[in-house]
DNA sequence: GCAGGTAGCGAAATCGTTTTCGGAAGCGCC
DNA sequence: GGCGCTTCCGAAAACGATTTCGCTACCTGC
């Protein structure tokens, strides 16, 4: 039983309204009772209920982060977006919480929205549904995706340029000298693959390389995944002298695995990641990789639920953040 | 503006109270009536706001974790604990939100307790201050510590046990023949470190193998944090053998900079790590480790909650959970 | 036929805020 | 003195659910 503002007005001997109107900067109240009030509040350690806050106003300041319990593969990438999206989400005002699903139930999703525990929500990349999307438009209910491009108009998104950087990442190696390129690609994300497959291939093209299909191998989102991939690549002759690996997660297997082989990297055979994920720092060398800007990725999908939800009427948004080749030693 | 139980009460011109009843299983309901308003229900999608049947039932059936948003060092650990602790709270009708303060505010952590946004805390080991730890007890909010212990017993914790798993360690290599055995410490979680001390000196005098204080490193928590001190310990005339690490994140560098120094491993230089973390599949070969049962963490440190707050007059529980070592290579 | 019981429903209070509206008191001004 | 204006405060109506209590029928048993 905390303190209400009832008990306040007891104490002072004041009504709730003088109280709340005291509390929250109303000109109707004189500088002595303002002061009185705010002492009192601070001395009983105040706060308002944020339920009952939250059902007189009808809204409550809150967005939600919505995961998966699978957080294995994602935790390195939302740790980069957290503190962008916490930011933002004070700079507005906003409380972001982070809500667990288990075993990708999108009904506690819209429960959890249509009770109004939130304003708004944040939908991550693979850890969502059509059926919620549909749902969510269908409430008129403001939502972002993030990390994965959705083709529909209506819906907001914010996505790293998964295309440029693999630009990047090839002309650095074309640059390099490098002929016979292998590229990674991974079963999961399916617009953000195209992407990066369209820049390998666009770049091969442009270098007047013909693509060889052997070179283009599928990895999974599991342990050791890298592994037996490039032990494929390597028993190629020749064997491919740089490797496009589909993000750093798998690179690191990839360095290890031709380490283990007796292999060299760069001077072998050179890796590249992606994401600039803190695993890439988990290898000697370091993996020279495409950073994603993470922190602005966070504030961004904040900004975007945020404007939706001054302006209503705001329309849907797809953004493409860019992206840079940083490198740090393994390509 | 979602649905709510007067607009369903309206629709089939029936009080609310009824409306409510119908819906909350009541028995002065007829089957009739029951069927109608579920079947309304589930037509219009109703979804009882959070807001009004907080405040009414004075309390909100959720259960909050803080974390700061400094969480790179942490979301390893945190993914393991996340699907345990989610899974038991459902099983208790609670549902499990995360919430991220902006830079070790504690401030915050106490308005969201005293606004009764959740019922219960969970404090993560290293993301909390004994100041705010007293104003929970003076509250009487339920919370619990996790990872780290605290030596009050009015404050429940639930930990590893990093003794018996630093001995279960020791034993191996001891048992390997190893004499010289280096160790890791580590700068946070006091209490942790120094159980891990302790297990380090107490196997050592139990083979009656003299200290030496030379192979007793530190390391931070910071990207390649086990480079430095891996090098001082190579530079060591004979170098030791083995190499306890203080966390599976820190045994990665010292694998990484033991191969390309050269050596190899175990064969040369045998490496522990501790946690069981998914780094420990990061590295060739995979990480030996002292894996903490992350799952049981996350369902206990909800299950003490829990107990809380079914029962406000329960003592505080003070939990050591078991750990085990896994072979997976590297010693 | 009447007391007592039960089944089914609604009225109303309640949770703790916010916000509108009106009222009382004080003031200046003609 | 009457009028209007400002200043300060309180009464009261929301927000949407839960829950207690009472009321009306109807039924049962004697």
């Amino acid at each position: 039983m905390p303190t209400s503002l009832t008990d306040i007005a007891r104490r002072l001997d004041l009504s709730p309204s003088t109280v709340s109107k005291a509390l929250n900067g109303y000109r109707d109240v004189s500088g002595d009772t303002r002061e009185m009030v705010l002492r009192a509040a601070l001395e009983l350690d105040y706060q308002p209920s944020s339920a009952a806050r939250d059902l007189r106003r009808g809204r409550t300041d809150r967005i939600g982060l919505f995961l998966n319990t699978a957080l294995e593969y994602v935790v390195d990438y939302l740790s980069g977006i957290i503190p962008g999206a916490v930011r933002c989400s004070q700079e507005c005002g906003k409380r972001l919480l982070i809500y667990t699903l288990t075993d990708n139930d999108p009904g506690q999703l819209l429960q959890v929205c249509r009770a109004g525990e939130i304003d708004g929500v944040i939908l991550f990349s693979t850890h969502y549904d059509s059926h919620t999307i549909e749902a969510l438009l269908e409430d008129d209910f403001p939502f972002v995706v993030m990390g994965r491009y959705i083709p529909d108009e209506r819906v907001s998104c914010v996505v790293p340029d998964y295309y440029d950087g693999t630009r990047q990442i090839m002309d650095h190696l074309l640059g390099q000298g490098h002929r016979r390129i292998a590229f990674m690609t991974r079963p999961e994300l399916t617009t953000a693959n195209e992407a990066r497959l369209r820049g390998y291939l666009d770049a091969l093209a442009a270098a007047e390389i013909a693509r060889d299909d052997r070179l283009i191998v599928e990895t999974r989102l599991v342990p050791d995944s890298g592994v037996a991939p490039t032990r494929r690549l390597l028993a190629l002759r020749p064997h491919p002298t740089a490797i496009v690996a589909a993000h750093d997660l798998v690179a690191v297997d990839v360095i290890n695995t031709l380490q283990a082989a007796g292999l060299r990297v760069p001077q072998d055979v050179a890796v590249t990641g992606f994401d600039g994920l803190r695993a890439g720092f988990r290898t000697l060398p370091h993996i020279s990789t495409v950073q994603q800007p993470l922190e602005r990725i966070g504030e961004r999908v904040v900004e975007l639920v945020n404007r939706r939800l001054n302006d209503p009427a705001a329309p849907a948004l797809q953004e493409t953040l860019p992206v840079q080749l940083v490198l740090r030693g393994s390509a």
